[in-house]
DNA sequence: GATGTGTAGCTACACATC
DNA sequence: GATGTGTAGCTACACATC
């Protein structure tokens, strides 16, 4: 017989010999190329048929079986195995379905590719949990192969598989994980949850387990995969946009929402939450993914209609729609060429266009698209007749709305356009006149009257005024001219509210100071230097509170609002005068206010100037520490975030009294160098405000990497803070700090530096609490991270761009090590116990010693370790062969560098000095080095010193 | 546990076959 | 034109080894 196996050949074969030689040359041609598995199906089913004529299907199976067994301990990633499986897949694909057919015909027959299949399957299941991983890979693999081309199976059939694949769904290997899934898959929907059998697993749950919990994520990936969309389970599945491994992420955008898309219901904000996640990913490759899908898969879902695409973002409360609409234009530039916008699409304006014409014309800049803008976008003083066509429909809008309010007998007239959509609208216009091209002058002079009026005439939304403020603040000529023309308009504001008439002296007389603005250009000079020192009022605080409670409290908001915005925008401050008077009459007065809302953007927007004015800082510092000790949450988180500003700005030294100088009567300069840090101390420490938590912890680091605050106590708070098991519920705190804390060690050798004095204490005290454990709760840590860690962040080598010559001679380490070990054994707690001891010194394999190290420094620690040995360590239980080996091992690393001759030499040098061997005296030596090196610091440190027994008391008192 | 090596799963393209 | 196959390069991850 030719190796060239074919259908008319089997059929002029005689015995079961025969036939069973055949199978063999089938499967052993199979392997070399998928081109001849169809003739070899046909064949197959000719020597199935041929040894059912001989009445021979037992030797067939077993024949069968044995050639699978061959296969099954062939590793992974053979190809010639998976073309064997996959050919015993077409074939019982086939035969299954001639069995139906037949079926059809003669129900009474037994059948044949039943008992084939059974055959298979059970010997199959016996190496389900053999001891080689390889074929329990290839028994799921194929098991997995047959149950996909089967149609149906008989019910013991079913719960011996079951039975097994769910035993494998927690098998080691994830590769036979992988499979099981695959194959527990297959039986989804197979239990009635009506009558549910105890006895059966539910598929659905397990591969659901899989889906999220299985560590690996090809595991992970699979499950998904095979898992079936349904309404029950798509709230889960949509999970996995936020799985952590990236490629379950690409997974899930490039097949599974549109496999969910077409089986279940979707809503606009889920689907905006996976868009969302998708193009915001912090890997490129699932932000293509997720960019192609909305711009291909989703555009086709919706026949190509971008418009309708945009209207199913509900943009008006879409957080991601801008973001999507700009990968829409640098996707499809197919589309985007054929844009053309019409006097039509301009007049008829809805939330969607309105936001895509924005978008597309910052897109249109940023390319130089110049022939787009002027075939697409209308002249400035055209936009400036739109704007005051929305604001007008805004008005007519409102009027009718309350005059259906007032009579709503009369017949209801049908409102244009949704309020909020108008809204939405004029918000996008405004935003896009913020990059428009105003070069020309009608035009410039035709919108900022529109805005001037709009702004004080109309109650826009916070949203509208911060755009709106952006467009006045390009528009106009100079800071100056700016924040007059914005005064103007609060004063207006005011005085629509006050119909009385001695209401206005303090307002009008301080806008009244100002020189006159107009929008032609004005030089700076005009302005008379004197006016700036002319007196303001007489009081003009006090009256200027009693007016202000008559304005409504809406209006008051909207006042701050305004403030707030123009503040924000400004860079410097060149005119101090008018903003002295506002701050003083408008803002300052409503810190006090019972309204919540209105306390606060007073004290945000008295924070917002104090970081334009270093003389305001203080009051505004003073604000701060009356709102952080006294004031609602908000307000508090509001102040603290302030003071941190102020002080990155400007340094403590500007708010804070100096010490020695005593706090004047008239001054609100009442904040110590200690009630400040105390101020941060006291706020990380409270665990019943998380918020603030979190807060104080980025503040604090804010600062420190600055530089700007340099106690080595507060630092030392927060690293006692990330051990502290109870900052493990205070979810954002915990990734404040996993990111600072290494990122400020590793920013500098002297930040480093401050990590390598607090370290010791610092895992002194976190192991200390959690042997005392005072609030119960278990640490998420162990003593062995806690080393790593602290080991890993005081490595001079992790410091980033660190020069060669300042890492050989870095004593970071050595400092760290010298500490750690003064501080384990100055506790007997920690150096009697083993659970302590020995990471600690199995730690010292990774101390970084660079090769210039001063040899002082490395002879002193040497005898530090020998000391530490022969005094706390040597004949305690807790001193372990591993420790002692790591010292050794340390000790001998050290010798070797340091050299006999060195150590000799030092050791005449000890003698004549009789040191005192018995104490740590290197790190004194350490510090004075420290201390020359950053001459800045050394105050600081010294403060810092003061500082700490002070914070310890104020704690101890608490 | 740190290291080097191996692998799956893309992705894009060329080419052959029906 | 649709479909399948082979090829190569790439990357993140898993695995094996010490």
């Amino acid at each position: 017989m030719d190796s060239n196996i074919t259908v008319k050949q089997v059929q002029k074969l005689k015995t079961v010999d025969q036939v069973i030689y055949s199978l063999g040359l089938v499967f052993q041609e199979c392997q070399a190329s998928l081109g001849t598995h169809k003739r070899l199906l046909a064949v197959l089913q000719a020597l199935l048929a041929k040894s059912l004529t001989l009445d021979a299907l037992e030797n067939f199976s077993e024949a069968f079986c044995d050639i699978i067994n061959r296969a099954l301990p062939v590793k992974k990633g053979q190809t010639a195995v998976d073309r064997i499986f996959r050919l015993i897949g077409s074939f019982v694909e086939a035969i299954e379905k001639d069995s139906q057919d037949e079926m059809d015909q003669d129900d009474e027959k037994a059948d044949p590719v039943a008992v084939l299949t059974d055959t298979m399957i059970r010997h199959l299941l016996q190496g389900t949990s053999a001891k080689d991983k390889v074929v329990r890979f290839r028994v799921f693999q194929l098991i997995s192969i047959i149950v996909h081309h089967m149609s149906s199976i008989n019910n013991e059939l079913y719960e011996l598989l079951t039975e097994h694949a769910s035993s494998r769904l927690r098998d080691r290997e994830a590769t036979v994980r992988i499979q099981a899934v695959s194959c527990m898959a297959m039986f989804q929907g197979s239990v009635d949850e009506e009558d549910e059998n105890e006895s059966l697993v539910d598929p659905s749950k397990l591969i659901l387990e899989s889906m999220e919990n299985d560590p690996s994520p090809e595991v992970r990936r699979i499950a998904l995969m095979h898992i079936q969309k349904t309404e029950q389970l798509k709230s889960r599945i949509i999970m996995r946009a936020r799985d952590e491994n990236q490629a379950v992420r690409k997974f899930f955008y490039t097949t599974v929402v549109k496999q969910l898309l077409q089986q279940v219901k979707l809503d606009a904000e889920t689907r905006n939450d996976i868009l969302s996640w998708g193009l915001n990913d912090r890997e490129e490759s699932v932000r293509l993914a997720a960019e192609k899908l909305f711009c291909y898969d989703w555009l086709e879902s919706v026949n190509g209609n971008v418009m309708e695409l945009l209207e199913r973002l509900h943009v008006t409360t879409s957080s991601v729609a801008e973001t999507a609409i700009k990968c829409f234009l640098s996707n499809r530039a197919d589309i985007v060429i054929k844009i053309d916008f019409s006097e039509q699409f301009w007049q008829n304006l809805t939330p969607e266009t309105a936001l895509f014409s924005k978008v597309y014309y910052d897109y249109c800049t940023e390319k130089n698209m110049e022939e787009s803008i002027d075939k697409n976008f209308p002249e400035a003083v055209e936009l400036a007749k739109l704007l005051q066509k929305y604001m007008n429909l805004r008005l007519d809008n409102q009027k009718l709305i309350e005059g259906r309010e007032a009579d709503p007998g009369e017949g209801v007239s049908d409102i244009p356009m949704d309020a909020n959509e108008v809204d939405y609208v004029i918000e996008q216009l405004l935003k896009l006149a913020i990059n428009y091209d105003l070069s020309d002058e009608v035009g410039r002079r035709e919108i900022l009257q529109v805005l001037r009026l709009s702004l004080s005439e109309h109650m826009l939304t916070d949203n509208q005024v911060e755009s709106l403020i952006q467009v006045i603040k390009k528009i106009s000529i100079n800071e100056r001219d700016f924040c007059q023309m914005l005064v103007e308009i609060v004063a207006d504001i005011r005085d629509s509210h006050l119909e009385d008439d001695d209401f206005d002296a303090t307002f009008h007389s301080a806008v009244s100071e100002m020189p006159n603005r107009s929008l032609e250009k004005q030089d700076e000079e005009d302005v008379p230097s004197q006016q700036s020192k002319q007196p303001i009022l007489a009081d003009p605080r006090q009256t200027a509170v009693e007016s202000l409670k008559e304005v409504p409290t809406e209006a008051v908001k909207y006042i701050l609002i305004i403030i707030k915005c123009m503040l924000g925008s400004l860079e410097k401050e060149e005119d101090r005068i008018s903003l002295n008077s506002l701050m003083a009459t408008v803002v300052e007065p409503f810190f006090e206010s019972e309204d919540e809302k209105v306390a606060e953007l007073a004290l945000y927007c008295i924070g917002l100037r104090a970081v334009l004015n270093e003389e305001y800082a203080i009051k505004a510092a003073f604000y701060d520490s009356v709102a952080i000790s006294h004031r609602h949450l908000e307000m508090r988180a509001i102040a603290l975030k302030s003071l941190t500003d102020i002080i990155a700005v400007h340094g403590t030294s500007s708010i804070v009294l100096q010490p020695g100088e005593v706090p004047q009567t008239d001054s609100m300069k009442v904040i110590t160098e200690v009630s400040l840090a105390r101020t941060y101390y006291r706020t990380l420490r409270d665990d019943t405000k998380p918020e603030l938590q979190a807060i104080a912890g980025e503040s604090i680091f804010k600062l420190f990497l600055a530089d700007v605050l340099t106690d080595d106590e507060l630092f030392e708070t927060t690293l006692l803070a990330w051990y502290n098991p109870t900052v493990n519920a205070n979810e954002t705190l915990k990734q404040c700090l996993a990111f600072c804390i290494p990122t400020y060690s590793y920013s500098h050798l002297n930040h480093q530096q401050r990590m390598c004095r607090v370290a010791g204490d610092a895992i002194r005290r976190t192991f200390l609490n959690w042997e005392e454990n005072k609030d119960g709760i278990k640490p998420t840590t162990d003593v062995t991270t806690v080393l790593h860690q602290f080991t890993a962040w005081t490595d001079p080598s992790r410091v980033v761009n660190i020069s060669k010559p300042d890492l050989e001679s870095s004593t970071n380490h050595i400092l760290y090590v010298t500490n750690v070990l003064k501080a384990v054994c100055s506790e007997e707690r920690l150096y009697t116990n083993q659970k302590y001891l020995v990471p600690t010194l199995t730690a010292l394999s990774k101390i970084y010693i660079g090769k210039s190290v001063v040899q002082n420094r490395l002879v002193d620690l040497l005898r530090a370790v020998e000391m530490m040995e022969s005094e706390f360590l040597e004949g305690t239980k807790a001193y372990t062969k591993p420790a002692k080996t790591a010292v050794s091992v340390f000790v001998s690393r050290l010798q070797a560098l340091i050299g006999e001759e060195a150590l000799n030499a030092k050791d005449d040098a000890d003698e004549d000095e009789e040191s005192d061997p018995g104490s740590f005296d290197l790190e004194a030596e350490a510090q004075s080095e420290q201390d020359s090196n950053t001459s800045v610091e050394k105050e600081d440190i010294a403060e810092s010193g003061e500082e700490e027994g002070e914070l310890e008391d104020e704690e101890s008192r608490d």
